[in-house]
RNA sequence: GUGAGUGUAGCCCAGCGGUUAAGGCGCCAGGUUGUGGCCCUGGAGAUCGAGGGUUCAAAUCCCUCCACUCACCCCA
C-alpha cells in the first residue's frame, strides 16, 4: 500500500480548521502591521540557498533536497524562506518601493532530517520579511508582532529570547576571542564541537552536552565585544521592547543554525518541555541581500513553524472556531422525485446557499441519518406529495420541527430562519 | 547520520507458539408502508507493517527492510 512519504503528512478535513484558523491570524496580524503577501516558487537555483545558509550549516551539508531537471540545472526545494524573497527583492527592483518593504508568506519548507513529534521533512512556515530599513524600532516591530501573533491565537505559554551577534566590524573579533579560549579545552570538546571550533565557532555556544556547557557558560561573551553601533542597536531594541511591554530575556548563546544574521536574533519558546524547543525565530541579516548581488540592503525577518503552532494550540487546549459545513441536504422519497430534489439543489446554491442531494436509492430512513451525521441545518424532503402540491418539506434538523414550504418561498424561508 | 521503543480492521486496542484472531468506536442494514440523533438485532471490514527464516504448527520466536514514537543532532 502507499503511504505519504517518510516526514510529510496528509491533512485531513478534521484538522483543517486548526490550519485555518492559524492561516486566518497570520493574515490578520500582517494586515495589521502593513506586511503584504508574497508567494515565491517551491523551487530555487541550488546556489541561492547554499550561498545565502552558510556552507557549513545543517541545512546546506545534509538536509537540502536537491535535484537536476531535465536542462541539468541544479535545483533546490525550498529549505527557508528567506532567501526566495530576497531574490524576488532584487529581481522586481523593490528596492525603488518605499523603503521597508514588508513581505510575509505561508509556505511548505523541505528539509531531509529525521523525523519526529514536531519535525517534518515537508512543514509549513508562517514568515515575514522587512526589507531595507536598520533601525532598531523595526527589529522591535518585527519581535512584538510576532509576540502578538501567539497572543492572539491564544498562547499564554511561551517565553522570547533575544541576543545580538554583531556585525561584520566586531564579529571577527569576537570570534578570534571565542576561538582563542575554546582552543584552551579542545580536548574536553564533544566530537560535533571539534568540527564546530574549525567551521562555525559561534555554534560552539548552543551545544547541549553537558561538558560544552559549562565551557559555553564560561566563554567570552559575543555582547562584550560589540562595536559601538551594534550595541546601541541592541540597548535600543532592548528598549523599545520594554516601550512595547515585551518580556524578553537576553540568552547570550542564542545565535541561530543560519549564516547571515547579523546582530538581532531571537527565538520564541514553548514553556512545555518537549523535543522541539522553538516555535519560531528569526533575526536581522544586513548584508544578505548585497551577497545575492543587490545593492547593500539591510533587513529583518522572523519565521514560525505551523505544525508546532498548532501542536501548542493543541497543548494549551485552545479551541478553535468550526468551518461551516453543508446547511441543506435534499432527500428524496421515490425515484421520479430525483429531478425535482436536483433542481430545487441547484437553486438553492445559486442563492448562495450550500445544498446537495443524497446520491443512490437510500430510503428516507438512511438519507436522514446521513443529514445528521453531515450535521446540516435543514434537511428537505421531496415526496410525490410534495411535488404534485409544488411544496417541500423542511425538516429542522436540532428540533425535528418540519414545515410545509411552497418551492416558491423556500429560498426566502431558509434565508430568513438562518 | 546515531541509539532505544513500537507496528493487530478507518480509529482505539485484547491475544504473545496450537482448531474459524476477541472487544469497543465508526460504517452499512433491519426493528417504521415517507423520517435522523438514544436503544435493540444483524452485517461488512484484518493477506496480524513488508519480506525471509526456525518449527509438525507463527500475529506470537529469529533476521532484514519500511514506517511511527522517543532521545541525540539540528531546526520551524
Amino acid at each position: 500500500m502507499y503511504q505519504a512519504a517518510r516526514g510529510t503528512s496528509d491533512i485531513l478535513p478534521e484538522e483543517q480548521p486548526y490550519w485555518h484558523y492559524v492561516e486566518q491570524k497570520a493574515a490578520d496580524i500582517c494586515r495589521l502591521y502593513g506586511y503584504q503577501r508574497i508567494d515565491t516558487p517551491i523551487f530555487e537555483d541550488t546556489s541561492l540557498f547554499s550561498r545565502s545558509a552558510g556552507e557549513y550549516s545543517d541545512i546546506v551539508q545534509k538536509e537540502m533536497y536537491t535535484f537536476e531537471d531535465r536542462g541539468g540545472n541544479s535545483l533546490t526545494l525550498k529549505p527557508e524562506g528567506t532567501p526566495p524573497v530576497c531574490r524576488a527583492y532584487i529581481q522586481h527592483g523593490l528596492s525603488n518601493r518605499p523603503q521597508p518593504v514588508k513581505l510575509y508568506y505561508i509556505t511548505p519548507i523541505f528539509r531531509y532530517d529525521r523525523p519526529q513529534a514536531g519535525r517534518y521533512r515537508q512543514h509549513y512556515q508562517f514568515g515575514c520579511e522587512a526589507i531595507g530599513e536598520a533601525d532598531a524600532a523595526l527589529d522591535a516591530e518585527v519581535i512584538e508582532m510576532s509576540w502578538q501573533f501567539f497572543k492572539s491565537l491564544g498562547l499564554t505559554r511561551f517565553s522570547l529570547q533575544i541576543n545580538s551577534i554583531g556585525c561584520k566590524q566586531c564579529r571577527p573579533g569576537y570570534l578570534v576571542e571565542l576561538t582563542e579560549y575554546y582552543a584552551g579545552y579542545r580536548a574536553e570538546l564533544c566530537k560535533d564541537c571539534k568540527t564546530r571550533l574549525e567551521k562555525n565557532p559561534l555554534r560552539l555556544l548552543d551545544c547541549k552536552q553537558a561538558g560544552c556547557q559549562r565551557l559555553a557558560d564560561a566563554a567570552p561573551r559575543n555582547l562584550d565585544y560589540l562595536c559601538f553601533e551594534c550595541k546601541e542597536h541592541f540597548s535600543n531594541l532592548q528598549k523599545y521592547l520594554e516601550i512595547l511591554s515585551i518580556p524578553f530575556e537576553v540568552n547570550h548563546r542564542l545565535v541561530r543554525g543560519l549564516d547571515y544574521y547579523t546582530r538581532t536574533v531571537f527565538e520564541f519558546q514553548p514553556e512545555e518541555e518537549g523535543s522541539q524547543s522553538t516555535l519560531g525565530g528569526g533575526g536581522r541579516y544586513d548584508y544578505l541581500i548585497e551577497e545575492l548581488g543587490g545593492k547593500p540592503t539591510p533587513g529583518i525577518g522572523l519565521a514560525i513553524g505551523i505544525e508546532r503552532t498548532i501542536l501548542n494550540l493543541k497543548k494549551e487546549n485552545v479551541r478553535v472556531p468550526i468551518l461551516p459545513g453543508l446547511k441543506v441536504l435534499m432527500t428524496n422519497v421515490g425515484e421520479e422525485t430525483r429531478d425535482e430534489s436536483m433542481k430545487i439543489a441547484a437553486m438553492l446554491r445559486r442563492e448562495g446557499i450550500s445544498a446537495t442531494s443524497t446520491a443512490g436509492g437510500k430510503n428516507l430512513k438512511a438519507q436522514l441519518r446521513q443529514a445528521n451525521s453531515l450535521g446540516v441545518r435543514y434537511a428537505i424532503i421531496i415526496g410525490e406529495n410534495e411535488v404534485k402540491t409544488g411544496t417541500v418539506t423542511v425538516r429542522d434538523m436540532a428540533d425535528s420541527s418540519q414545515k410545509t414550504v411552497p418551492v416558491s418561498d423556500l429560498v426566502s424561508f431558509i434565508k430568513k430562519e438562518a
